[in-house]
RNA sequence: GCGCCUGUAGCUCAACCGGAUAGAGCAACGGCCUUCUAAGCCGUAGGUUGUGGGUUCAAGUCCCGCCAGGCGCACCA
């Protein structure tokens, strides 16, 4: 049996297809004719197949699509790959946009389009707009992102930063790609990391009260926003509230120590001014990390609470629901989900002997509810640390019955922080770290974000402060607005001459088929890849793939503007380029748009 | 010890999920401003893709061993 059509692509996981682009598709289509014309005439067996795949040539020379075909097929045809390129060739239907194909190589078969087909693009854009590279590979497909969800007891740092901008960008990117998505932040505002929170901030307003500088618990959160926020308790409740530390075993066992402060506080401001205490700790730095996501241009639709779902049964319906399924069992006072049973290491404790929900089942909970959402897919955004969470979670959501395959995981490995060369460390317990705030402040938010999402989000990064502070001027996106304002000048020259300035109209009905000289010709094809870029991006979830993109296409332009002049004597064709350079300033700034970088204001 | 991730130019990173001669930026060296911003361009130099095998027409990419680094192996969150 022959298939008729190609095979499809393999598609190892789920959303991170292979994109193949219109004009791909129309290649594979012809060699599939050719394919199909071959075995009908007896030139290669009639059960001779193999997957059709068009891609880039890496070297210019070999045309603009390439494919190996031939290759694929030699050993079943047994004849030398090159014969069969020439015989896939010669039978190649005509298609008006192929200009010349040629055999390569070992037997590549390569093809050349014809110019025209880029120059189509220049008007493409200019139609489009800011719409020019949103494509529909997504499909509608309603997509969750769950990023940063930083705990909430400090302020966001420079690791946060990496997983905030990939996170945004992945979200604007794959929006663009025609996914329907929401981005939620997770707030861990549940559990004894709380209760140290508050305890931290007691102490302080201890210190404050009292005018003592007495000693601070060794597991509280040292940073100076808990003295703030120590501040902000005193101005409430004034001198009030007493307790004494007094007892406090920190030197010795600071674990306990932390545990027994908390319990003494309790008992000596009472439950209910303890809960408000914390409930104002956490209203202040969540009130400061919406604060720097804001300035960081990050925003999210949605802000689930870790305490709302436990109290509304979240955690406790779906201990149940493994319950019910016979995953749950009991070992030394506690209960333990059969993770090993799902592809964990080990099985995991759920509900620990003092009787406590661990952390896993208040997050079995909170991915069995968003499983029940409106949601087709989740994707969560995690730091590399939490790999060993993967197995577990998936596990129990396959032992719930869900379908684990829609919950994508994607791990942002750590940004290695280094000052001067020197590795900075890092601990929001000690209050030692660089905050997103100083980063953004002393970098600018959008070479911040700029250099985050240059780097492929599972790659280790290396974060110089002092380089990416020094280099500000010498910015990896300062190129690209460079490129920007350089296209607005020539606008700006333009309306100081007695040129007319040509309408949109005007522009989008330029012959484009004057850019000819090859520099234009390389241009033309670079903004030709946008769409296919986006979709690449969205697909693989790698938004990295933009900032390239857009690297090289600045690097295309500037190439162009200083070899060709767009203001000139010669009125058809100085339309045609102006239409060009407002096509590319166009493309930059969607891309931009996509990584949540500003581009610069249009003259 | 076990598991996951990663080793690419001096540095920071790409390489379209097996293709043709591995590319950019920074740093170095040499050129280009009376003409739309030199925040730019052009050129030179820089590599046994950690290492040793294997798979095949073809390997930075897939498989195995080894070396090195990161992270994880809680009744913490």
């Amino acid at each position: 049996m022959l298939p008729l059509s190609r095979p499809a692509r393999p598609t190892p996981r789920p959303g991170l297809e292979a994109t193949e682009t219109p004009l791909q598709a129309r290649l594979a289509e012809l060699l599939e004719s050719a394919l199909q014309n071959v075995r009908d005439r007896g030139v290669i067996p009639a059960d001779t197949t193999a997957q059709i795949q068009v891609e880039r040539p890496r070297e210019e020379g070999h045309g603009d699509f390439a494919c190996n075909l031939a290759m694929r097929l030699a050993k079943a045809a047994g004849k030398p790959p090159r014969e069969v390129a020439e015989a896939l060739v010669a039978a190649l239907p005509y298609a008006p946009e192929v200009a010349a194909v040629e055999v390569a190589g070992p037997g590549f078969i390569n093809f050349h389009l014809a110019e025209w087909v880029f120059q189509a693009v220049v008007p493409e854009v200019l139609r489009a707009g800011e719409r020019f590279g949103r494509g529909d590979t997504g499909a509608g497909e309603r997509v969750q992102i769950e990023f940063v969800s930083a705990n909430p007891t400090g302020p966001l740092h420079v690791g946060h930063g990496r997983g905030a901008a990939y996170g945004d960008a992945l979200a604007r990117v794959m929006r663009a790609a025609g996914y329907e998505v929401d981005c939620e932040y997770y707030v861990n505002d549940a559990g004894r990391q709380m209760a140290i929170l508050a305890a931290s901030v007691m102490s302080r307003y201890r210190q404050q009260v009292l005018g003592t500088d007495e000693a601070f618990p060794e597991k509280g959160y040292q940073g100076d926003y808990i003295r703030d926020i120590a501040a902000q308790v005193r101005e409430r409740f004034g001198d009030e509230l007493e307790f004494n530390p007094s007892g406090l075993t920190d030197a010795e066992d600071p674990e306990t120590g932390i545990d027994f402060l908390i319990r003494r506080i309790r008992e000596q401001i009472g439950d209910e001014t303890f809960g408000d205490v914390r409930k104002m700790a956490l209203a202040h730095i969540l009130g400061e990390i919406r604060a720097d996501l804001d300035a960081f241009g990050v925003a999210f639709d949605t802000w689930a609470h870790e305490q709302a779902l436990v109290d509304a049964g979240t955690v406790d319906q779906a201990l149940a629901g493994l319950r019910e399924r016979d995953h749950l069992y009991e070992a030394n006072g506690a209960t333990w989900f059969r993770s090993s049973a799902f592809g964990d290491e080990k099985d995991r404790v759920v509900i620990r002997a003092d009787g406590a929900a661990t952390y896993f089942a208040n997050d079995i909970g909170y991915h069995r509810a968003k499983f029940h959402r409106e949601f087709d897919h989740l994707i969560d955004i995690w730091g590399a640390d939490h790999h060993g969470y993967v197995a577990r979670v998936k596990g129990a959501m396959q032992a719930l019955g869900l379908d684990a395959e829609r919950l994508e995981i994607q791990l942002v490995q750590f940004a290695n922080l280094f000052r001067a060369g020197e590795k900075v460390a890092m601990s929001t317990r000690a209050g030692q770290y660089v905050t997103l705030r100083e980063l953004v402040d002393e970098v600018g938010r959008d070479a911040a974000r700029f250099i985050y999402v240059l780097r492929r989000s599972d790659q280790h990064m290396d974060f110089d402060l002092e380089v990416a502070k020094q280099e500000t001027e010498d910015n990896p996106v300062y190129y690209i607005h460079y490129a920007h304002v350089r296209i607005s000048s020539i606008h700006a020259k333009l309306a100081d001459s007695d040129r007319p300035e040509p309408s949109a109209e005007e522009l989008a009905g330029a012959d484009t088929t004057l850019l000819a000289e090859a520099k234009e010709a390389r241009l033309l094809r670079q903004l030709q890849r946008y769409p296919e870029t986006v979709a690449m991006a969205a697909g693989g979830r790698e938004p990295h793939r933009v900032a390239r993109y857009l690297q090289e296409l600045a690097s295309e332009f500037h190439t162009f503007y200083n070899s060709h002049r767009v203001l000139i004597d010669d009125a058809e064709l100085m339309r045609a380029r102006l239409a060009l350079v407002e096509a590319v300033r166009q493309v930059l700034a969607n891309g931009l748009g996509l990584l949540g970088v500003a581009a610069p204001e249009r003259m």
